[in-house]
DNA sequence: AGTCAAGAAAGTGTCGACACTATTGCGTTC
DNA sequence: GAACGCAATAGTGTCGACACTTTCTTGACT
């Protein structure tokens, strides 16, 4: 996917269609991503309203894609949506973020006790093989390999578990919360425990020990939430600064009409 | 995601899903509702391609909100896009099935016991009450209403976890099993001991007996799932009529596309 | 000065049209 | 007679336009 990332989120110049030509790949689903995208860095901030003309000026097509990424988005829950008001950005409060890393420790625990239970030996090599493939040199890489990383091992877990629907609810849980997880990488605190945490989970899984897998998970999520709402404080005070604290107080009013 | 027993089925209903996107009764919503009916009841049948000419001729409406429900319900996981060949409704084959069973036992068990850590007393009253208020004649009422009290049983569970995405999660997997929940009620082999099972969690919750309420709703759902499973395919049977196995056939390649 | 109303402006919801892609049906070739 | 292409048809993806709703602006009235 091309990444033009130009984050001029607002009014100036519509962006030149000098690709008028061949609308080669869909523009709904470039939209999406786009949108998606300025939702996780808050280029779209928390509670803002969001403009689809102004956007579909800024991406280059008409309404008709946006309002499909848009009512997309709002089934993932990113924004949500008021009659006749349009689409909200969807801020994702403390507590919000709570609910969902406890969502998400519910569902990775129940898929290491299924794999546990229904794995074949050689699925569960897979596992440990992916892990000794990455683990050299995890810790140095980019944030976002770190990330992609990370996702991947906890998705071929819940893939192991046998169960598609599983594999589908931590996808879009992962998607709801890359953002922080992101934030919370590149901060200071990271847990350096990384490393020790997954090499835990593959050895429980190669012993089949759900009980000390789900021990490790829930309190490997638990530590990381603790950090992580540090790390979503920092990030929401960068994003609405200082000076304008007044007018995020006004835009709480409005948050998930 | 958007989740409405509709009908709304008379039980004086906890207000549910309060995180969630409110819709008002425009021609998108509209259209959502009665292509998710033709869904659940096989009018459009599994494995079928959605003609969007034809849908917005029959619902008197542009292709526009029948695209924005069609997008909607295939993030709800009711049809599946493929790119410049449109919607196909996803079939839920007997694995699917199981799998979503699986999934909602999960989110279940795990609301269970999360309401009986956190939840205040009087709160577990209004669980036992809501109980006590449908239970007389509980097995005497039509298909759909027993349907709506039990969903509405539930639910509350998932609300008194204090989680609203445990909430949204179990509502959407609602939506998507209900179909097959009210053959299963209205097949001969319906489960006469519902109102047992209901009374067990209720006298389990007042316990705070995390561990006895999850199993039985563990032992609960999975008998459901084995009677359902008859029942299933009872209904493909009726749906795809005998004469038409070939046509099944066919259809099959196409599914989950 | 402040409040309220009417009109202007901005923005959403839906429509019909059109371009492009997939599918179907038909005639041609081997 | 079957495989192959080619034209015709059907269907999706996107667009620009317009009606209706919400929000902002302005100016009269108390």
């Amino acid at each position: 996917m091309t990444e033009r990332v130009e984050g001029d989120a607002g009014s100036g110049q519509p962006a030149m269609n000098e690709a008028e030509t061949r609308r080669s790949a869909d523009s709904s689903e470039r939209a999406y991503l786009t949108i998606r995208k300025h939702l996780v860095e808050f280029t779209l901030k928390p509670g803002e309203r969001i403009n689809e003309v102004q956007l579909s000026r800024s991406l280059g097509v008409s309404r008709t894609p946006i309002r499909e990424a848009l009512n997309r988005l709002a089934s993932e829950g990113f924004v949500s949506l008021t009659p006749n008001r349009g689409f909200f950005v969807r801020s994702l409060s403390t507590e919000g973020l709570l609910d969902l890393y406890e969502l998400r420790s519910i569902i990775e625990c129940a898929a290491f006790k299924l794999m546990c239970e229904r794995a074949e030996d050689r699925e569960i090599d897979r596992l440990r093989e992916y892990w000794e493939a990455i683990v050299d040199g995890y810790r140095d890489q980019p944030a976002d390999i770190i990330l992609a990383e990370d996702e991947g091992f906890h998705l071929l877990i819940a893939e192991l578990s046998g169960n598609p629907e599983l594999v589908a609810q931590l996808a879009s849980i992962n998607a709801r919360i890359r953002f922080i997880r992101r934030i919370q990488i590149e901060h200071p605190s990271h847990d350096k425990a990384q490393v020790t945490f997954h090499s835990g989970i593959v050895a429980a899984a190669v012993k089949r020990d759900a009980e000390e897998g789900m021990k490790l998970l829930r309190e490997h999520i638990e530590m990381t939430v603790s950090v992580t709402q540090q790390a979503l404080k920092d990030a929401l005070l960068k994003v609405f600064a200082p000076d304008n604290a007044a007018d995020l107080k006004r835009r709480r009013k409005v948050r998930d009409a």
